[in-house]
Parts: structure tokens; sequence; C-alpha cells
DNA sequence: TATTTTGGTTTCATATTGAAACTAGATGGA
DNA sequence: TCCATCTAGTTTCAATATGAAACCAAAATA
């Protein structure tokens, strides 16, 4: 009855959410974007319980979606930070927030905006596209049947 | 004890996650985009347990995600379909599918395709743009601190 | 050197998950 | 129409995961 594993399975949404659909993982991710490298910067950010923050760095380890580096203030402790495939996350976490700017607020709260730190203007809405560009709705799109190996 | 909820967080990842992050229902609104619309479709895709879906369907519905209706083959059960809230998780669920394309399996494997309907050919890889459309990187982007009423 | 801070681990109560059994109403066949 | 089966759940119960608090060692600080 442990819980139920998807990294076996073939669709892709399944394996992304295997080692980051959890509750935290993707707000430790949130974090690190925003500059957060050590332990307690995560634990006081997020308010987790420091077991629970501790086995999430271990499998964000694991899952090479952090490292490990010595510490950018030269302490001894160590600083968590963003490999290349942790940074790949960028747009499932743009994603997440725009759905949130969207759904998650009534009409009269405000949340922290995030900009375009050259010009100060919001991001634009992600959009999925076509590869020539032409934005693609849902049902635009169909799932083909896995290839089978020859 | 209970799960630490997010739904007043500041933060629109919070407020998202706190809906959708669970192991289960992104995998349900993925099945959704695919047309599966009733229980046992979705019971029998996701091999999840029946009490862990019927609670994740309600929850769903609950946040207006999912909306229940009659049943499109005229059956006296209902059909679970996609609210225009749902629908608009779109690219979050198109996000984790890139991101598990390009991370969550070795060379030598496959996965089913989702192609432009209309081309075959697959999606371009999703782009977090500012404003006037051009592409942003994460350290491109800045928090800016929360706007306070009057 | 003494004290505090940091980064954890351990412990324990509670909550959540998952498997299986159970059930009521819908459907289909004879 | 009656019976069997299917659908869409709910209930029950064991196992696992979570969260709060206590604990601890090493590092930093005074």
């Amino acid at each position: 009855m442990k819980r139920t594993r998807m990294d076996e399975a073939s669709c892709p949404i399944a394996r992304t959410l295997d080692v980051v659909g959890d509750w935290w993982s993707l707000l430790i991710v949130r974090d690190a974007f925003l500059g957060k490298r050590r332990f307690g910067e995560f634990q006081k950010s997020l308010g987790v319980a420091k077991n629970i923050l501790s086995a999430r760095l271990k499998t964000l380890l694991a899952a090479d979606i952090l490292a490990s580096v010595p510490a950018a203030d030269g302490s001894a402790f160590n600083d968590y930070v963003l490999t290349q495939k942790g940074r790949d996350l960028f747009p499932v976490v743009i994603a997440l927030r725009q759905w949130g700017e969207k759904h998650g607020f009534s009409s009269g709260e405000h949340f922290p905006p995030l900009v375009d730190a050259a010009c100060g203007k919001p991001l634009a809405p992600l959009e999925v596209r076509d590869a020539a560009g032409k934005s693609l709705k849902p049902q635009d799109t169909i799932l083909l049947p896995m290839p089978q190996e020859a």
C-alpha cells in the first residue's frame, strides 16, 4: 500500500508527476528560482516541517533537479541550487503561476507580480503552439498511439 | 496534523498546487483532455483506487475544474467534463508533458507522441515570453513585492 | 570558551492512501 | 418481466505519509 508509483508510466506527464507531483516539491523549485539556496531559507519560506523538507530535498537531489554545492557565502554548510534539469521546470512553474493568478484569487485580492526584469512588465500568458508557431487549443492536438519497436 | 493548506498563500503557484498539487488530480485532468468522461474510464486508465478517484473528482468538481453533466451517450450516469477553468490548465499539462518527454525517459524508451491534429507534427516547446514576445530565462524575471492597499 | 544558530534526525500522533469488500441503482438479455 | 451483470460509487481496515515537537551535532558567533 505504498504510494502508487508512476515512474514506469508510458505517459510523460505521469513520469513528471512521479518526481515533482507532491504538495511541496514544486514550491521548493519555485523558491530555488527565486534565489533561495539554504535549508533554513526554504524552511522559513515554506513553513514546512523540517523532516518533510529534508525528505523532499533528498528526492530532488536524487532526481538531479537540485544539486548540493559549497555555500556561496563561504560557510561550511551547503547550498541547494537548480541543475539544468531543474531550470527546465521554468515553464511548469510559470504555467502553474499563471493559472493561479487567473483562477486562485478573488477580485479584491492581490499577489506579488512576477515581471520581466528588463522592462518591468508582466509576462505574456503561455501559449501552446505548433511547430510553425500557431497557437493551439486542446482539441487541436491529438495523442498518437505508442510507437512500436520493429 | 492535517495536510498543510496553501489556499491562503500569497503566491499564485501555491494556490494552484493547493487545488491540483497532488499525485492524481492532474492525471485526471489529462485524461479529461483526452476525452475521457466517465468514472470507469478514469479508473481504468489511471489504475487508481475507486475511493481515491471518488474523492479527487469531488474536489475537482468543487474547484469548478470539472463539471458533472448528463452522459453524452444517453445513459443515466453522469459525465465529468472540463470547465473553462479546467481547460485553462492546458499549458500546465503541456509543460509537465514536455519536461517528462525531455527528462523522464531513457534513450531507448518511447512514449505516445502528442501532435498537432492538423499537420501531425509535434508541438513547439513552451516558451516563457515577455509582453513583446521575447523569450525569457528564469533570471530575466523578477518577483516584485506585494502591492499594498492604500 | 561559552552560547547560539544551522541543518538536520528521531519520535510519535494523526491523516491520507490503497486494496478489497460491499451496495444501490442502471442496464441488458432471455 | 425477471434475473444477471455492470456502473458508480461507499465503507472498512491496514499500511504509509505527514506534521509538530523534541532532540542532537557541527558550525558560527560573542
